[in-house]
DNA sequence: GTGGTCTAGACCACC
DNA sequence: GTGGTCTAGACCACG
């Protein structure tokens, strides 16, 4: 799997891989109980400091995506973590606020529904 | 209009009342031309420092969201900003990011579509 | 509030700290709402690093105890996490283990309860 | 006797082993003199490392609960330890921070009795 | 002044 | 060799 991170970005360097690492997951480039590679070879491979990959599987563990420990390294975790009440809430706002700015934008209801199943069609490759 | 904000959470405060007055403009609670309140007013209102919501106004105003000038302060942009690349990759990369942890947990391509017709129905009223 | 480091003990000081303050929480010496040295400010008092004092109270955060970010610094949450399944399981597993050490000890059932109930009587003043 | 090891768990798998062989010694399960695996068997039956059972293995002979030379194996010991003041300080120390903890949680102090009659009665069946 | 991020380098526990 | 802990010091975002 290849990792691509912006350092000019205004996300922090770990939440860019975080957030890759989740859709490698979903898009099957990463499959269930696949090993990653270890905060060192990972660090080294991308050329940021091990904390910040570190810092990134950690997040990610707390999430119940990946299963990380000293004996096994760092793991996908194989059942995932379920819909809680609290995610649903966030998603709901995200695409409150993106919808919203987009349609300022001047993009059509149509428009965002073609983008959803666009983007499903091309990442979502395997069901869970 | 009304403005929530939300002490607790980790969105940095000028982020919020940045995303509030764009879902304002899409739903039409603030119409094109309208004023808004004067930076020191609304940092009164809500209970937060000027300089938040300067910071809030400004990075509303380089978007084109917003025109704010010392005599007539702020005041929503007459036109609108149009879609520009840089826009669209970034919604791109939001949509796929949260449509793939949506995914992960369980969202069908459906319960997304959905959400998105839902939110455009309940948020859009009015046509720029 | 005081807080006691072993900088011998094999529990990790950032550990020793989280727990110390959840004592503290629970005991009435630091109240709902009450606001915490900074990190800064609590990592010299203690003599460790500053970044040791954030792991404890993001650790803390994560759970429900504090609310931590950089407009208010640390502060004692004002509604405390409800019990869950997987903090009833941990509970249950560890009194498992104590007693059943305890009990190879020599430690009769009366003995451990009257701990308990005298553990009780000495922290717990207040009612959250 | 039976041994349940969590590879997911945050515990060491010495760790684990250890607390289960005390167990199993203050059920009844294991009882005073018995034989137990040999540290090369045993490690083959779970499937871990053999370092790590004869880590266990050391730590609980160093307690007083095992009685380990080449010639004999592994024997649980004929009398059992005496209660020691660092034992109490611990089993002090713990319970007071887990009596914290699940006050913070809701937990009444009934409740923290009941549950500890409940492990007595369920797990402590013979007198040592 | 607050916490957040990132880097760097050290030592340790576990397997 | 793996992650975990701790230290140290720098810069940034936020209010």
């Amino acid at each position: 799997m290849l990792v691509q991170i912006d350092f000019e970005s205004e996300m922090p360097i770990y939440e860019q891989l975080r957030r890759q690492i989740i859709e490698g997951i979903a898009s099957g480039n990463l499959e269930l109980g696949e090993s990653l590679p270890s905060v060192r070879q990972l660090a080294e491979d991308i050329g940021i400091n091990l904390h910040t990959v570190n810092k990134a599987y950690n997040a990610l563990k707390s999430d119940g995506y990946l299963n990380v420990d000293r004996r096994t390294g760092a793991v996908v975790s194989g059942t995932l973590p379920e819909s809680t009440e609290e995610f649903d809430k966030k998603l709901n706002e995200e695409f409150t606020y993106l919808i919203c700015e987009a349609h300022l934008r001047g993009k059509k209801m149509e428009d965002i529904l073609d983008l959803c199943s666009d983007i499903f069609k091309q990442y979502i490759k395997k069901d869970k």
